[in-house]
DNA sequence: GTACGCCATCTTGCATGCAAGCTTGCGTGC
DNA sequence: GCACGCAAGCTTGCATGCAAGATGGCGTAC
């Protein structure tokens, strides 16, 4: 037996009707990496789902080259793995994977903050506005108790970070690596205490950026998601996750 | 005409007779990727170089399906751009292309230098001999006035730091990042003053590492890619390359 | 002479056909 | 009863065929 959730639905791939080739580029093989990612991100797909692309491709109606396109580039992102002559394999994250992933977005929002209080000047003050706004959420969620809407708006304060700091590189590598912690995140969110400390580091961080100090706010920036990293791993590992 | 350099020769990819599918995986398309990124890295295919996916294919020996996956892969590493019916189109960098890379590189060798620092102990002085002879190597590269051997012992200096510093991550997203900046810090090589600075930041790494303190290691870390930025892009943008 | 519109060609994206290797299950021998 | 060998099937990688859209050139009209 190939695994315990073949039977999973993976229908409803959004076709968009706009040009099946020509400059959108990518239209299915596009989708298809699309759908399923954003189908293993939610667990839709579990991890230990395996397929073969014929199957994929069927579910969801269309051949095998798109596929095998979208797969190609879910493995590089870690997400899935080709194994030789069996099939695709939904991997999940070991805790040294996260540990992997939270040293690179200790570097790469550390170094989104410093660009951002570099910059400074003109635009910042709206930056700094959003930074806070989510940041209010934060902690508007948090006294409601509401730990999913806490999670949203902090995932929200960290793309923001990344998306404004005016490096389109580093914004698609943090999205890229950060999405892999995502269900990791999720997971854990209520084994872990009430992330009272994470506002106030997130204002350590706008102010550094609305000071123009960039020193500061990669420091501060680092010093946030370091504390997250040690605060998480060490459960993940107490809890023995092999992968998840 | 397409463009200048149409005659390029792209001939001799090595076709190692191992598994052409199989668990080597990916054999053509990847020989493909291989092929044209070093020879876009060695400049063998300049900049501005434009071709259709047919075009590469014959050169390659080989169809277009396995150029068509290189090339997805090429342009995601922002090597090439697809354009919409015109073809493929061999890009080149401009001074805030490699602003963004050198930010990402001081983020992630940052983050390197710090992971290396805290595991310590046991292989560390393993690692801090090899930054070492890498280091004393640029030092006699430089006395001699031989900047091309100053520059790979340079290059060799940051290859080490991410690739030993246990997170394979790293390593592959630094790798593929400052593959982009090696034609400008190439073409450049000559147009700085002689490096002697370098040496001297490479050796504070180094301590930073050896003495255990992930702190001073990514703080120095960073500050050497930082002078590396700040020297750098300025003279580009002096030249006014518009793409190099 | 210039500008606009139409047609042909070119290029890519996807579907399908083909080949080859690994895996696995069964049969046989010890 | 167990282990080894063989064969068949399954799965992926690559080649090729097909279709569709955009671009550029050419012809015509003003």
């Amino acid at each position: 037996m190939k695994s315990g959730s073949r039977d999973q639905k993976i229908e409803g791939i959004r076709r968009t009707d706009e040009s099946p080739t020509g400059q959108g580029s990518e239209a299915r093989a596009d989708a298809a990496y699309r759908f399923l990612r954003n189908a293993i991100l939610t667990n839709e797909i579990p991890v230990g789902f395996q397929a073969t692309e014929v199957e994929i491709a069927a579910r969801l109606g269309m051949s095998r080259t798109p596929v095998h396109e979208a797969m190609a580039r879910l493995q590089e992102e870690g997400f899935v793995q080709i194994l030789p002559r069996r099939g695709i394999l939904v991997k999940g994250l070991s805790p040294s994977d996260l540990l992997e992933i939270y040293d690179i977005l200790i570097g790469l929002e550390g170094a989104a903050a410093e660009r951002l209080a570099l910059e400074g000047g003109d635009g910042i003050a709206e930056v700094v506005q959003e930074l806070e706004g989510l940041t209010k959420r934060m902690e508007l969620a948090l006294d409601a108790g509401d730990m999913d809407a806490w999670a949203d708006a902090d995932e929200a304060f960290h793309d923001a970070l990344v998306a404004r700091c005016g490096n389109g590189r580093i914004r698609r590598l943090a999205a890229t690596v950060s999405g892999q912690s995502h269900r990791a995140r999720r997971l854990t969110l209520n084994m872990r205490p009430p992330p009272k400390q994470s506002a106030i580091e997130h204002r350590d961080i706008i102010q550094a950026i609305a000071a123009a100090d960039p020193i500061a706010a990669g420091s501060a920036a680092r010093a946030h998601r370091r504390r997250a990293r040690d605060q998480l791993v060490p459960i993940l590992r107490r809890l023995n996750f092999a992968a998840l």
